[in-house]
DNA sequence: ATATTATTGTGTTAGTTATACACATTGAAA
DNA sequence: TTTCAATGTGTATAACTAACACAATAATAT
């Protein structure tokens, strides 16, 4: 069916993307109480995390960028490099059609995270794969090469950024509550916290809005709702919240 | 003169190296209450990081660790990613002899840094260049393409390590005193610090050992002695010393 | 209606850690 | 022997963390 274009890629691609380079992003959500991790299935394979290629003229952030948009169809999302996987070895059991190919060859990866509201995505499989869904976390399938690795370095990288940057702000809706945000940052960390602390630290990073709303309709007491300060959100994403030192 | 091996290098070089991808190493030292950065001297041109590529077989960390190896004589030390440089336009105005070498391509850098002791060094000049040697942090000389930026992120990642990770196992000698090992903090936080405060916050750590004997010769008080515990810093080098959340 | 239950809002207290200092000691130089 | 500059050690206060208590409230059960 899409056997032209799959071909073009494949004979192609070197015209159009870098050899030995490709980029792969861990695309968390949350949904359900749950980090959820974006996958693709491989055709008639395993599955694996969405990556792509870096065009000649095209910078590796933007790559990046380019393949969170094609799985997801979101733009403006915060994307952090983590780590670049580079042992000649990291594809083992690597198997294509043709072994002249470009995309044969051995490739070194550059990791991205990105954490997104899950209700916003509309998953979306690349020419490579028939298929695009969510999991969970603690749920992953069996991945190919060290593509497990690869989001287990992203799971360490986000736990660790979370003591010095602020999070929520694209996994979370506009408004929510402080018990949905402890939520998102105890599923992170894999740890339950303490309430009331919890609300005391996070409101002295000075980030978020209380709102004079309430969340209405569920049971029990209506918790207040809040949002983030996006200005003072993004100053502390940049700048970090503290140091030791 | 060695225009032989230069020529191969520059004409040849792809069969040995992955094209568009290199490495770049920030080796900072500690000398005269400075930190100091090892350059290279371009022939007839400007300085610029040492750095390498990447054998077809050999994995990116292991191109670092042969970097730093040939530019210092130095193996078995820390050598930590810190980012990688992916920006088509990095190397604006790069010059070179042939326009369809390899080498005049596009490459992304994959940056690491390494903390050396200074005494131990021998520096070496590569294939590429007429001087290797160290400069003040302070005072480096205009570099080629983005080095400068790289090393400013080697910098800025250092001092964020600084934070969660041991410094200085590969940057004193084997017996070093307690102003010593804040002259290096302070030097790397470009602060200063309390002594008092200081040395509280650094034992409590527990990776050092108080020695019986005092450095003596100096003028002044002589100061005691500490060594690194090997093991317990080696642990928190891979663990972290503590968390936020 | 009223009681029950789970969850939220808002503290308090004790223990720990960080910050800002003070003072005595010591080795070399004046 | 005095002076000076640096080191060794300690202390009081403020700030922060961790553990915990109790009242308020919205749906559900009775």
């Amino acid at each position: 069916m899409e056997s032209k274009e799959l071909k073009n890629f494949i004979f192609q691609g070197d015209k159009v993307f870098l050899p030995h380079i490709s980029v792969d992003c861990v695309i968390f959500g949350f949904h359900d109480n749950q980090l959820k991790v974006l996958l693709l299935k491989w055709k008639e394979g395993p599955w694996c995390l969405p990556g792509g290629f870096v065009k000649h003229d095209e910078s590796v952030d933007d790559s990046a960028i380019r393949v969170l948009y094609e799985r997801t169809g979101l733009k403006n999302i915060f994307l952090q490099q983590f780590h670049t996987f580079g042992h000649p070895m990291r594809e083992k059991g690597k198997k294509t059609s043709d072994p002249k190919s470009w995309i044969s060859k051995r490739f070194i990866s550059v990791g991205y995270y990105a954490l997104v509201e899950f209700s916003k995505v509309k998953p979306r499989p690349d020419i490579l794969s028939t298929d695009c869904k969510w999991w969970d976390v603690h749920k992953v399938p069996s991945l190919i090469y060290d593509h497990k690795q690869i989001m287990n370095k992203a799971l360490e990288a986000i736990r660790f950024d979370l003591n010095d940057h602020p999070v929520g702000y694209n996994l979370l809706p506009g408004k929510f509550t402080m018990p949905e945000l402890q939520r998102l940052y105890e599923t992170i960390l894999d740890e339950k916290l303490d309430r009331r602390n919890f609300q005391k630290k996070i409101l002295v990073l000075d980030f978020l809005v209380k709102l004079k709303e309430r969340k209405i309709g569920g049971a029990h007491k209506a918790p207040f709702l809040y949002t983030f300060d996006k200005k003072k959100y993004a100053q502390a994403l940049k700048q970090g919240v503290k140091s030791s030192w």
